[in-house]
DNA sequence: TATGAATGAGTATTCATTCAT
DNA sequence: TATGAATGAATACTCATTCAT
């Protein structure tokens, strides 16, 4: 469950941590989780198996920083991405955009988050950040159905889920190919998609 | 990638089959593919571990198996749902509202299908039907792109993956406990937000 | 350990043993005794797999069956062909003659007995009837060396030894098509070099 | 197929291997390479069962590796034994003595060989070396015909068959306890009985 | 820090044999 | 006699993790 040895690592140290980091992050990406054996990864990184226990507590912690380290990036990202001084539904769309950019970009990731989701011994890891990458998005939402952008359809939870889930699946199906829309495209679809979906007035966003 | 043993059985005989799948059922939802052992199987089941290779040619066969009932079941349930005398976008909402609906009854299977998707040795099987049951999906969307009910926001495809995506993932929320809504909320929203989300007028099919 | 169930067989009951016995004939020669299984038996003559069971103790029985018919036969066909108004080592000549002929034309059979030699659970089966076989061959090497007609190289067990495993060696190699000899070559062949090898002169018995 | 992974071994590392290879020795010897099983190798080295897959592919693999070593050592035997200044009969002669001593002493690896021919798994890796062994035992045969020691009873090729047969027959069965000349004894009467098998004059070579 | 040898629990599948019908 | 469903012991091989150096 914890992460990884708390150690003072010298330059090097965080060197070699970030080469094995490295190395998962693109095993994992192809061949999923259980795929990816840790000699693999020690292959891949170009260091010895026994190493891979100085720098992480195990094969699950190393998943789980992974994991952890990206939906903060993502978080970041949307964050970024959506100008306070704009209305709600406008800073929905903006974060939305962002997302599937920042998603898209690192679609290995993020499948893999997907895509684990029932594997036992990962559904803490994986629902652990949930939550918090979600607080963003939930409170434009919020703002937006105070404002009276967006009818009360459903509680603003629920449709934060979908938001979420809609981003997600885009941009999975982007990443299997099943798309040939540009990421611009793909972008400003989905975030059309998802405004129209909680019940937002598309024009408004659109004419804004 | 083949089922199963071509065999006669007996009426005793598909009853045993269907104890077996009923008990893979269960622990694969429960557990996921990968953690439930085929002793596990057999135990829930209370048959010998030898005789699972009478009905099934392994582990990854069953699974097969199960995933290929479980979709054409679904195809047929939503088929049936969307009556063809009414219009495009009220046979949307109705088969998403029966998608919902089957869904979340079998929630233990679906879960599975969504969540094993990067298992490398289940990725053909998982991907096998896919298309198959999108495509009435696909269908009443682009007659409703051709009366004018849905603006070309983007292809029929994408449309189409959007939906079921978007169904599958609200499912999931449920059944993870993420929302409280009743089955008939949930497939009530779920027809909504993607209504709305494809572009339809969602008066229209309210009022209809 | 004991061969088969004693029961007083009806001629279906007879003809279905044989059936079993052909079968196990064709596929313990062409695989070997490990790698039949009683399932490959019953399938290849046509019979349930519980059958198998009504009609022999076990897999292990029927092999010894098999052998101990196989052994009786050559022993038949070896001692028919000894004249016993012949001198002696006309007699080893002729006996080794008609033993590679009969092996050469059962060779699917000897080459099992020779190969299965160290198979743990089948020492007994296949060292119990060897010395039975070799009996006449002993009696004509010993009545030579009291005639003179052989030189006490050895004592008579140990050239009996070498005359039955060079007639089974040669049978071998004719098996395995390493050699071109025609079955009427290869009895002259391998009786003048067992004649030889024991130290009897060979133009006594070539002029006789 | 292959033998082993490819490692560098520190000496420590080759001493494990050889405790490995040699409790597979002593155990495929007395029990057959099928009924060993790799659990039992682990055993009698007293290493886990991991170990053994370190440095081996498979069991398959280790058996080939005993073999191969096995008829390298042997060949190298009968080579020094056969003097190349002495005469073709001579030589002969030695190296069947020379084989035989050799094959007394390494009794439980021949055994194997001989014994192992029909499974179907390793028909490959026994039948590989065979013609190698064979060569320099064939080359004094030629010569001995071409000197007109040897008559024109059979090709070269078929003599050598049986030579290396009777070695091999007469190994086994001092193996089984079915002679009780001592070692000596045995290679002499060997050397004696191929010699007059392949047709040269007896007194010749003891004469020598 | 770094190595790579050592550990051992864990698992799908096979197959001779038994048994109910 | 005949069937084929049911049993369960047996086994090679994998891989995360530990440890001596």
């Amino acid at each position: 469950m914890e992460s990884s040895p708390e150690r003072r690592l010298t330059d090097q140290g965080r060197e070699r941590k970030q080469q094995i980091l490295d190395a998962a992050t693109v095993l994992f990406a192809s061949r999923g989780y259980q795929a990816t054996r840790v000699a693999d990864i020690c292959a891949e990184a170009g260091v010895a198996k026994g190493l891979f226990y100085w720098y992480f507590d195990s094969k699950e912690s190393l998943f789980a920083d992974l994991i952890r380290s990206m939906r903060l990036q993502l978080r970041r990202t949307q964050g970024a991405a959506m100008d306070p001084s704009t209305d709600p539904v406008t800073r929905l769309r903006a974060g939305v955009e962002a997302s599937v950019r920042f998603m898209v970009d690192h679609a290995a990731y993020f499948s893999l988050i997907e895509s684990e989701r029932t594997d036992e011994s990962l559904r803490p890891v994986l629902s652990e950040g949930g939550e918090i990458y979600a607080a963003d998005t939930q409170r434009v939402i919020v703002e937006a159905q105070r404002a009276g952008l967006i009818p009360d359809y459903a509680d603003a939870q629920m449709l934060t889920l979908g938001v979420i889930g809609a981003v997600s699946h885009f941009c999975q199906f982007h990443r299997n190919g099943r798309t040939t829309m540009s990421v611009d495209e793909l972008a400003n679809f989905v975030a059309g998609w998802t405004v129209r979906a909680v019940g937002a007035d598309d024009r408004i966003t659109l004419g804004g």
